[in-house]
DNA sequence: AACACTTTGTTTAATTCTTGACAAACAAGA
DNA sequence: TCTTGTTTGTCAAGAATTAAACAAAGTGTT
């Protein structure tokens, strides 16, 4: 009940509320304002009450909100006072890189584990893992129970993999493949991460600034 | 006149319609309906009809849509029709994986220079370019007139080199930063890219997911 | 302690977004 | 050519989201 009830459109907004205020906490704020947050946040003061009222009443009328304890509220209301263990399939590019600056620990999970397919980068260190191969990808399952994995495998593969992982007992995909995964399973969480349309996006804002297009009269 | 009528809701939406309709096309799909292609994506056929019919009538009643013609309008209204030139700040691990994973020339880009401050990686080869040091970037600028930039810099720096940047003549951001650029020029378009905050949703989806959580009885 | 000021939680109103429904238009086969 | 079935474009109802407004509660200062 006390989740079923928060919006959608509210829970799109907690991550970046949590990122400010622990922003403002690393900065030494102790208090703050809903007009003030706003401000920083580029919203309205309004929404932010609403919002924050949605689990609990956690500001103070004349003081503001406290900033430690509303960000460690969200934190557990977003799943990140636990530590999901979590593995990477696919050691390229953009595996190495989120391996190498996600702050997994604070986003609730923890990496242990990345695989490849390509005996080439097997045994290559990354961090403090190093790469195994795929092939003990099942064994290394029974062994320490992942229940997240990210994706950074072909689009072909993305599918069949999935499947396998979640044979596997895992329960959330973090999904970077050019597909859009949709698991039957209802009891399976998917993030499908698509820079691609992040990227398309940019060029949409890019063509309708003043100047920049030569059809602008209107 | 054209573009301001379009809803934010639907452009959000556009550059998923265009991926998906590239993929049929590849798939030798020929012509679709709203209800074929909202079962494929997820959506209801009346919100695809509706968010087609912005921009113009591209349907036919008893036949569907043609994919290779919506696709091009689509990728029309987005602004895919033009190539602009586009640069790389940070040759990091995401820096690398952005310069390899993406396909800029189907996004409406060109990636044409890379720059970074550490002497170390100036040099190195990344697909067809190598990584100039930050020093040379006026000189490129004025040369090769970029008019975006990809951002994969420390935190602290976003803001600094975004204005610098401005001042060469940049007017789109893609930013990776830990940090929400805010440009208050409004001729310039930013793409915040938060990887954290899409981690941070999936643990929220994984902590709703059942027999995770003791207190989900209600 | 009293007063002026700030700020929340909540109610109500406005706006935006999504869905359902259906007539008009076209396709395709007899 | 006519008829049946399909599918769009559009309108209107229904949800959901956002913003505005304000009383009640607390702060801080004199």
């Amino acid at each position: 009940m006390s989740k079923n009830s928060i919006s959608n459109s509210v829970i799109r907004r907690l991550p970046r509320y949590h990122r400010f205020l622990g922003d403002l906490e690393a900065n030494g704020y102790v208090r703050i304002s809903s007009r003030e947050l706003a401000e920083k946040m580029g919203l309205t003061a309004s929404q932010i009450r609403q919002d924050f009222n949605c689990f609990g009443e956690f500001g103070q009328q004349g003081y503001g909100y406290n900033v430690k304890e509303l960000r460690g509220e969200i934190g557990k209301i977003l799943g990140l006072d636990v530590s999901t263990p979590m593995i990477l399939l696919g050691a390229g590019n953009l595996g190495r890189a989120l391996a190498a600056h996600i702050d997994f620990r604070n986003r609730g999970f923890e990496l242990i584990g990345i695989f490849d397919a390509n005996p080439a980068v097997v045994g290559d260190t990354i961090g403090e893992l190093s790469v195994r191969s795929v092939d003990e990808l099942e064994a290394f399952c029974t062994q320490h129970r992942p229940e997240a994995a990210i994706l950074c495998i072909p689009k072909g593969e993305a599918e069949k993999e999935a499947d396998r992982l979640i044979s596997y007992g895992v329960r959330a995909f973090w999904n970077f493949t050019h597909y859009d995964l949709r698991i039957s399973h209802k009891d399976v969480a998917v993030e499908n991460v698509h820079l691609g349309d992040s990227l398309t996006t940019l060029s949409y804002a890019l063509s309708g600034i003043s100047g920049k297009d030569k059809e602008d009269k209107e």
